[in-house]
DNA sequence: TAGTGGTCTAGACCACGCC
DNA sequence: GCGTGGTCTAGACCACTAG
């Protein structure tokens, strides 16, 4: 870190930050200063306090009404931007259970083409039960190309399995599949056989394409709804 | 409208469609011009160009790598920013026939929690089929305040059943919830007894955090799985 | 008419990647 | 050292709202 970092964060993040605690604990659709009075003040361009507006706007924690004013959004419906699988590891609470890992060779056509593996690639798998204060939550499947893991990687998987770190730069897509819970899951997650569930496949790419994980996830529908927010 | 509004489409919009044009049939990742090559072309200052090329970053279309240049995203990955329920809509073939209308006082209290009404007021409910090439695809349940509602437009039911509309300045939350189909719904999906299905649970609000309008559809797992990118 | 958000200019400097 | 994206300035004009 370089000594003349410690001013390192663009201005518009600062009067981001300033923008937020300046309305903590105010009313929403309260109105907050004009773009141009909140420069003056600064002491900045008054485009410089756009882009922070713009981006809190985009966060959903303000909202514009053209030539009238900017105002504070409801925050009970902000936006949550983070994708569900990342709800996992936000809250810290979280413990994973490894169930089953391995190395295999082409046996599953299905995470050959999500991976976009050749023939002779071999695939990591990790199974594994998440629990949340100790209830169990959802059974996640990892597949991870073996040629995207090192050897080192290998000892250290809590590193392959830092999902957050795959997403951060990435694209993420979700598909929702309903189902019965699979007999050898029933147990595991403490819920019936024969109830329904979501099992959601995601596919974690980088924005050239190229897809870095394949992820199944069984969720227990009776400790926590699968919820998106726009 | 105006005659002055000919040229009413913001430069930075047109600079949009000028790039989305100038990639059209290039490979992904394939670096487009610098900010500043492109600024100077169109005679338009860099801040302009800067501006649309952030948007098409934002929707996907286009990456940057810092200190290096900007490229051409892979155009399957794309963000798609539509929620679930637009996709009905976008796609033109979709059909709906009303299975069910009326106005209700306070019989469901979710109902009521959802819209927050108040004891005495009264809601729409509307149930729909809908179809895509005449196959059903989803059930919906309509719930709308009567007081959002003007009498000129119950004779109306399009425009207030035009959901994107709704959609287009507010926030969508959903809860996918897993279920078995409920028999009364299994012929007209076409679907098996006992098959299991995502109920999705859509609240539409103004960003003041006041709803619009409540809906929820059973979603035909057999025609389209839910999918979502971000 | 005064004030607001929305757009736009014509430059500038910086940190970083690449050669 | 050159080119890139990232940030920032100090203004300007417009269309629109509200008093």
């Amino acid at each position: 870190m370089k000594r003349g970092d410690l001013a390192a964060k663009p201005k518009y993040v600062q009067i981001q930050e300033l923008i937020i605690e300046s309305i903590e604990g105010q009313a929403p659709n309260t109105p907050i200063s004009s773009e141009r009075d909140i420069a003056t003040q600064l002491m900045v361009s008054s485009m410089t306090v756009r882009k922070a507006i713009d981006a809190l706007c985009e966060e959903g924690i303000l909202y514009r009404h053209k030539n009238k004013g900017t105002y504070i959004a409801d925050k009970k419906l902000r936006k949550t931007g983070s994708p569900l699988l990342i709800l996992e590891a936000q809250e810290q609470d979280s413990k994973y259970k490894t169930l089953y890992f391995d190395i295999k060779s082409r046996d599953d056509d299905n995470i050959y083409e999500q991976l976009r593996l050749k023939e002779d690639d071999q695939y990591l798998i990790v199974v594994r039960l998440v629990l949340k204060a100790d209830v169990p939550y959802s059974i996640e499947e990892i597949y991870i190309s073996r040629s995207n893991t090192s050897s080192a990687d290998l000892k250290n998987l809590d590193k392959v399995l830092d999902l957050e770190a795959y997403i951060a730069d990435g694209i993420l897509n979700q598909v929702f599949n309903p189902m019965l819970v699979p007999t050898q899951y029933a147990n595991l997650l403490k819920i019936k056989l024969n109830e329904p569930i979501i099992r959601v496949d995601s596919l974690i790419s980088h924005k050239t394409g190229i897809p870095y994980v394949f992820i199944r996830s069984y969720y227990n529908p009776n400790i926590m709804k699968i919820e998106i927010t726009i």
